[in-house]
RNA sequence: GCCGCUGUAGCUCAGUGGUAGAGCGCACCCUUGGUAAGGGUGAGGUCACGGGUUCAAAUCCCGUCAGCGGCUCCA
């Protein structure tokens, strides 16, 4: 008979099974009327699991009640989770009901923030924005009726036919899957959803470890609207606070781009409207700040067509927040013993084939620049695409057996080799910038008391992303990193990776990103896709976790997502208004040394290969600068502010005064400009704000005759008094210098 | 790359087959105003590009390019 053990370590005793309903009324009536759902860990090895209120209790078991929220709490992440699971049931009859019945639902979780459901539209029928106005009505008549959400198992036979009779290969596909059988619908390259919950509705179809099949009916099994799901939900659609179907998107069945396409419908659902309000609200400040938004209306950068897609044009006043941030960065660098190398954009290919990224990368790589004479010759030659490719991908003898020699791989296959004759040399847009550097650091000889070598560049590299992924500063097909490599000796590679950390902790705490978490990849003990010793790979692992915990924020191990050359520290940050944006990343390579056959001199007096961190903390000049524009919704702080003053006359009787003040305000190295122009102040001081800059000096003759300037400071909508003239420059300059990243300058 | 939506003045957008529109911005004039938009006049568009249907296309159709939302991908 079950003992259950209560979140406060409280017992209870049951003599017969017990509803998780039955239990929380044992407890008390206010929390079996709050509870919507149970947590309940049998203690089986598979950890807590979220079941229906319904669900039986039949052995000893830790539960803990889920709780709709009381009025002014946030609702628990679980709560969320249920009643967003069950917003999809709504939202599917819903658009079932508006749409047509024959709209064949496929798989609908929930996510981080709602929930969505992907589904198949017949032809001839069309699922568009125009029905959200009646869908959200017909979802919310939905949760009016209150209908108790109602799970039913059967036999697999029956579960099979019954859903073979419906005619939905997506919801067979579901429940083959869920039996762990193999797929009679489904024939694509995938398995398995990738990366998606477990406990999704429909996703995994069975009931616990039974191979029976569940469903859910919202109301009456065979009267009203039901749908195969594993569950758990909450216990009627009267309990979902507020639901609301969100954006159309399209998505692939099983995320496979050769499968059917689906139209994947967005919703999310809140405890109450009120949260929901809150939510839609949050996304509405999060469009405002959209660095493409701001960039265009504050002129910082620009993307033009005729350019090409994913190139990034910096305009004059995003070229000083980009170049303020890299002198920053530079600063830093040369405090901890970075050396500074220029290389240039392009490469021979034969430098990417000895690195490895040619051709093996080669999809998301612009295409090689082939020499104008070799194209005329084998145009003349009449050689075809497919042995033209075939010649540019070769390698000649030598630098194969070298390659493999080194690395002890065959990571050159004999089909690859080719007569020197047959060879088309080119050129590549450099993708990486790690070739380029190891062959500086190759260029001299190096002793053990010389490493570590960092050789810095704010190096620009180009990929081939695909030109639907382009977004703003944050997907592009240029850029520049901050990037280093650390040659080191094997011992040096635990304090090197704690420099690496120690700099970003720096240059986020100076940006006011208080928030970011890191995730250490690491490899999967399971795969031999790795190279490069064990022992290394332990100590290098041991290294990242131990430089990860020193750093004192959240951090994850994640096996399996290290590189295959090395583990590696990702870094992501959480902006001001809670979005996630992952930057750079700390990777140690074993591999590097080997295939460019880098060595430093030991205290034996012989060769030892290098050990290799590719650094580029803060990924790319673009996207950091994106990601800070949304971070401070354009309002830069005044040492990153293109402009950072700006001198308001009052009417042009002041104007020649505002120009010394200006003056005086450049000759301390201060970036500002003044408004001439024949607006009254007050307009002045709307243009200046709109433009967000830092400080207004407004003038008048009031102030040229005592040589002050009256203080306006961004965000604060009032005079805040005169101060003199020369006390002002310095209070700015202060502040720049501090680079502060409040506004602090007062009278 | 794939699916859907979108493309009109520097920006934000209206205009559904019959002479191209607004607000902001810009230029000039008046106004000389002390803290979040003073007034007037004016310039500015091959309606993304190419083709088609039509007496007539910004508008309808096809294609291309680009942007947006997703999917897939991301050394």
């Amino acid at each position: 008979m079950p003992t259950i053990t209560l979140p406060n370590g409280d017992k209870k005793n049951f003599e017969k099974p017990v509803s998780a309903a039955e239990l929380a009324a044992s407890i008390g009536s206010g929390l079996a009327k709050a509870a919507i759902g149970a947590k309940v860990d049998f203690g089986d090895g598979q950890g807590p699991q979220l079941r229906d209120l319904g669900a039986l209790i039949d052995r000893d078991a830790t539960v803990a009640i889920i709780t709709a929220p009381k009025p002014g709490q946030a609702a628990s992440a679980d709560a969320l989770y249920l009643m967003r699971h069950s917003a999809a049931h709504v939202m599917a009859e819903a658009i079932q009901d508006v749409v047509g019945k024959d709209v064949m639902l496929a798989y609908g979780p929930p996510t981080d923030t709602g929930f969505f459901y992907d589904m198949f539209v017949p032809a001839g029928k069309k699922l568009s924005t125009d029905h959200f106005a009646a869908i959200d009505k017909r979802m919310s008549e939905i949760i009016a009726e209150n209908r108790p959400f109602v799970r039913y198992e059967v036999a697999p036979g029956e579960g099979m036919q019954k859903l073979k009779a419906e005619g939905n290969k997506y919801k067979v596909d579901n429940a083959e899957r869920a039996l762990g059988l193999p797929s009679t619908v489904y024939h694509g390259k995938k398995a398995a959803f990738a990366g998606v919950d477990s406990a999704s509705t429909g996703g995994q179809a069975a009931s616990g470890t039974g191979a029976r099949l569940s469903f859910y009916a919202t109301g009456s099994p065979g009267k009203n609207w039901e749908d195969l799901c594993r569950g758990p939900h909450v216990p009627s659609t009267g309990r979902i606070g507020a639901a609301k179907v969100m954006s159309l998107a399209s998505s692939y069945w099983h995320g496979d781009e050769t499968s059917d396409r689906l139209i994947r419908v967005y919703g999310t659902a809140f405890a109450t409207q009120a949260d929901l309000d809150e939510f839609l609200k949050q996304k509405e400040e999060a469009a405002k700040r959209d660095h493409r938004v701001i960039g265009r209306h504050l002129r910082l950068f620009h993307i033009d067509e005729d350019v090409g897609q994913g190139l990034i044009l910096w305009t004059p006043k995003g070229s000083i927040v980009r170049k303020e941030l890299q002198a920053f960065i530079a600063a830093e660098l040369k405090k901890q013993g970075y050396t500074e190398v220029f290389t240039p954009h392009i490469g021979r290919l034969d430098l990417y084939k000895t690195s490895g990224h040619f051709p093996y990368y080669k999809d998301s790589q612009f295409a090689p620049i082939i020499e104008r004479e070799a194209l005329e010759q084998l145009s003349k030659e009449g050689c075809s695409c497919a042995e033209m490719m075939a010649r540019v991908e070769g390698v000649s003898q030598r630098l194969a057996e070298g390659l493999n020699h080194r690395t002890g791989l065959t990571v050159i296959t004999p089909d690859r080799v080719m007569a020197d004759d047959k060879l088309i040399e080119g050129f590549m847009l450099k993708p990486m910038n790690c070739p380029h550097h190891a062959k500086i650091f190759a260029s001299s000889p190096h002793s053990y008391r010389d490493m570590p070598v960092r050789l810095a560049e704010f190096g620009t590299v180009y990929r081939w992303e695909q030109s639907g992924e382009l977004n703003g500063l944050t997907r592009v097909r240029g850029f520049t990193q901050d990037d280093a490599h650390l040659f080191c000796t094997e011992e040096q590679v635990p304090a090197e990776i704690q420099g690496c950390l120690s700099l970003v902790k720096t240059i986020f705490a100076t940006l006011g990103m208080k928030e970011y978490r890191v995730r250490v990849g690491l490899r999967d003990p399971d795969s031999a896709k790795y190279t490069g010793a064990k022992e290394g790979w332990d100590k290098a692992e041991a290294a990242c976790i131990e430089a990860a915990r020193s750093l004192g924020v959240p951090f994850s191990q994640e096996p399996g997502e290290a590189a295959f050359y090395g583990p590696k520290i990702d870094f992501v940050v959480k902006d001001v208004i809670g979005r996630e944006w992952q930057l750079g990343t700390v990777q140690v390579d074993y591999i590097m040394g080997n295939r460019f056959d880098l060595s430093y001199t030991g205290p034996d007096n012989k060769p030892h290969r290098p050990v290799v961190i590719h650094r580029a903390p803060f990924g790319s000049m673009e996207r950091f600068c994106g990601v800070l524009i949304e971070h401070f919704a354009g309002a830069f702080p005044t040492w990153l502010s293109p402009e950072q003053v700006r001198v308001l006359p009052i009417s042009d009787k002041s104007n020649e005064y505002a120009e010394k003040v200006a003056a005086a305000l450049r000759a301390a190295d201060v970036r500002v400009s003044s408004d001439l122009s024949n607006d009254r102040v007050q307009a002045k001081i709307k243009v200046a704000a709109d433009e967000k800059v830092p400080y207004m000096a407004v003038v008048g003759p009031r102030d040229a005759e005592q040589g002050m300037v009256s203080v306006r400071a961004r965000g604060v909508e009032k005079d805040l008094g005169a101060m003199k003239l020369e006390a002002f420059v310095e209070a700015v300059k202060a502040e720049i210098a501090s680079k502060r990243a409040e506004l602090g300058v007062r009278p």
